[in-house]
RNA sequence: GCGCCCGUAGCUCAGCUGGAUAGAGCAGUAGACUACGAAUCUAAAGGUCGGGGGUUCAAAUCCCUCCGGGCGCGCCA
């Protein structure tokens, strides 16, 4: 709201003198990416900044400060800047009246104000994240991804875009057959000695599955009566019946179980999908349809680019050493990928396809996909395919990738190793279960997710208390404690605070606040373009921090009866941040305790 | 070899759509509880922004190059 008057007051006053300059350019044309606003860190440079002056100083030809003199120049009377100022080399340093933050204050209060404001144009957007493998429990690299989509998700709706949350199942392909192989083999050495020979011969070669979770799947279908026939089991137990007798029962089972351990995991995290999509449905083969949808896609593209050959920007689909293949090196992928393989199976590029040309069909405008970063290079390919369908859909769609960076787990200073066949690596149920949901998820989003994150186990554990969350939570936690106090001292706060008198609010730091706190729908925006979460985070701990400042120096609570009027203004002042960080916390999927 | 991410205080990291004196937290140092919760606060200290070159009025930020670290480069998923 006040960056807002800022700007606009420097809009009208450029507009002027270009007028002034007799420039035929609007605003607009001279200034494309708009009137750039700073909030300065030191103190002196006023409560907003703006380098427009510089940046405008070579298309006008003129010295930045001459600009800025200029724009001075047509400013009108507007009661609300006690002083503009220019400044450094040419900045514009503007400084509110306290009675302007006052009435910004009221307007918090009583909700005039609002603290989230929709954005210009709402979109339509599908955000996948998570989408692990349903071969083994969530880890703490899932949790990382998992945390930031499901922030990602709240605070995308919170600004007034159509989101949809969506988990896609990885429920198809050899991988599938290697967990039942896995469990298999796991269930027989229940029951029996088997022999490395025998194990070999069952694998076919692959590593399987190891952890502690494929022990404990054998043990429940061992010991659950009726998941498998009595012919199941006879077929299953010997090394020599017949595969497909048996084998797709212990796959599904396995995955079942698997998943419904990450489903709980998630909804334990706090995380809740919209819809989980299941890759095997792309391939399952539909009555009075020409194949699974994965073919039919196939088809599709391939009856789209057929008279296209070679034409750049469109990548067609042709037959090479016994393969189909995209040419996706049409839109800048390093090489073209295959997408039905010489043996006869689709790939798993393949099924990708299928699955965003449904994501597209549904009519969502933005696609966001939240990746672990080792898949950053299927990005270019994917970007292709993507083209592909937008063009044979008709229907523009933007696609966006979020990577996420390794989270490097740490025990006293030195790297866990995390490898998911030896089993050794440690599930974001563990970390949850002695970190806590609020701690983990903060300490994921309090980093860009485009870095490496080092969580240092014991650290988060044993020394919890030095957690930012608590220092957030905590600042809550007080302004909670003082709203009790007033209340067992009978304090009486307004209903609406329109018209209460808040002049007792003269304070600098008074005035910070209420910048800080009017800052919250412009930090909002830029997680919405940028992608970016934890510049949020950082937000909510300058706030929180802002507040424990001010608290230990003043007293907020009188004890005075003529400061009856300072106490209930410092009241409105404290309900208006423990709202901001309330709100805040909560678009992190973190509780805002009353106590602590 | 090619591609992506990263290199900023002792440690973990912000800042990177170029702009004023490069910022936090932790650790360490020195302090603050007879009033609203000390899970807090205050102060000082800590930097060749990996090295070098370039573009610019202005570079941690953009470009080139080198060095170091991570990840990825299958008719795997």
């Amino acid at each position: 709201m006040l960056d807002r008057w800022v700007q606009k007051s420097i809009e009208e006053s450029l507009s002027k003198f270009l007028k002034e300059l007799s420039r035929p350019e609007s605003v607009a044309e001279i200034l494309p990416k708009g009137v750039r606003i700073e909030f300065p860190k030191k103190d002196g440079f006023g409560d907003i900044s703006s380098p427009v002056s510089l940046n405008l100083a070579s298309a006008l030809k003129l010295p930045p400060r001459k600009v800025a003199e200029g724009l001075l120049r047509h400013f009108g009377n507007d009661r609300r800047f006690r002083t503009i100022e220019i400044a450094g080399p040419g900045y514009l340093n503007f400084t509110f009246e306290q009675s302007a933050l006052r009435e910004t204050l009221l307007g918090f209060l009583d909700g005039a104000i609002p603290l989230v404001e929709p954005v210009a144009t709402p979109r339509r957007i599908l955000l996948e994240f998570v989408s692990a493998n349903p071969t083994g429990p969530l880890h703490v690299g899932h949790g990382r991804g998992a945390a930031y989509g499901d922030a990602l998700a709240r605070i995308l709706k919170n600004i007034g875009h159509s989101v949809e949350t969506e988990y896609y199942i990885n429920d198809a392909g050899n991988q599938m057959e290697m967990l039942g192989r896995s469990t298999c083999l796991a269930w027989r050495s229940l029951r029996r000695q088997v022999s490395t020979e025998e194990v070999d011969g069952f694998l076919k070669g692959s590593t399987p599955y190891k952890g502690t979770y494929i022990k404990e799947i054998a043990k429940l279908i061992q010991e659950t009566p009726g998941l498998l026939t009595p012919e199941e089991e006879k077929a299953a137990e010997s090394s020599t019946g017949d595969e497909s007798q048996y084998l797709p029962k212990f796959t599904h089972l396995s995955q079942l179980l698997i998943m419904e351990g990450i489903r709980e995991d998630l909804v334990r995290f706090g995380v809740t999908f919209d819809r989980f999509f299941s890759e095997r449905e792309l391939h399952e083969e539909h009555s009075g349809s020409s194949g699974s949808a994965v073919q039919s896609w196939i088809g599709k593209i391939r009856d789209l680019t057929r008279e296209s050959t070679g034409s750049a920007g469109v990548p067609d689909v042709y037959e090479s050493e016994g393969a189909l293949w995209l040419r996706t090196t049409a839109l800048g992928d390093d090489k073209d990928r295959v997408l039905l393989r010489g043996d006869g199976r689709l790939t798993y590029f393949a099924a990708d396809i299928a699955y965003h040309a449904d994501k597209i069909q549904r009519g969502y405008e933005v696609l966001i996909d939240v990746w672990g970063a080792d898949h950053h290079g299927y990005i270019p390919r994917m970007e292709a395919a993507i083209q592909t369908l937008s063009l044979l859909l008709g229907h523009k769609t933007e696609f966006r990738v979020a990577l996420i960076q390794l989270v490097n787990l740490v025990r006293d200073g030195k790297p866990v190793s995390m490898s998911t066949r030896g089993g050794e690596f440690v599930t974001l149920r563990e970390v949850v279960d002695e970190v806590g949901v609020d701690a983990t998820r903060f300490i994921y989003l309090t980093r860009s997710h485009e870095s490496s994150l080092d969580f240092d186990l014991n650290r988060a554990r044993e020394k919890s208390m030095d957690n930012p969350v608590y220092y957030v939570q905590y600042a809550h936690a007080r302004v909670m404690s003082l709203l009790k106090q007033a209340e067992t001292r009978r304090v009486s706060l307004p209903e609406r605070w329109e018209g209460s008198d808040l002049e007792p609010l003269t304070l600098g730091e008074e005035g910070e606040m209420i910048r800080f706190m009017d800052r919250f729908p412009r930090v909002l925006h830029d997680v919405g373009s940028s992608l970016e979460v934890h510049p949020f985070s950082e937000y909510l701990t300058e706030m929180a921090r802002k507040f424990h400042h001010y608290y230990f120096h003043n007293r907020i609570l009188s004890q005075e009866p003529g400061d009856r009027n300072l106490m209930k203004a410092r009241l409105g002042l404290s309900i208006a941040v423990g709202r901001v960080l309330r709100t805040g916390l909560a678009l992190l999927g973190v509780t805002a305790p009353e106590s602590m």
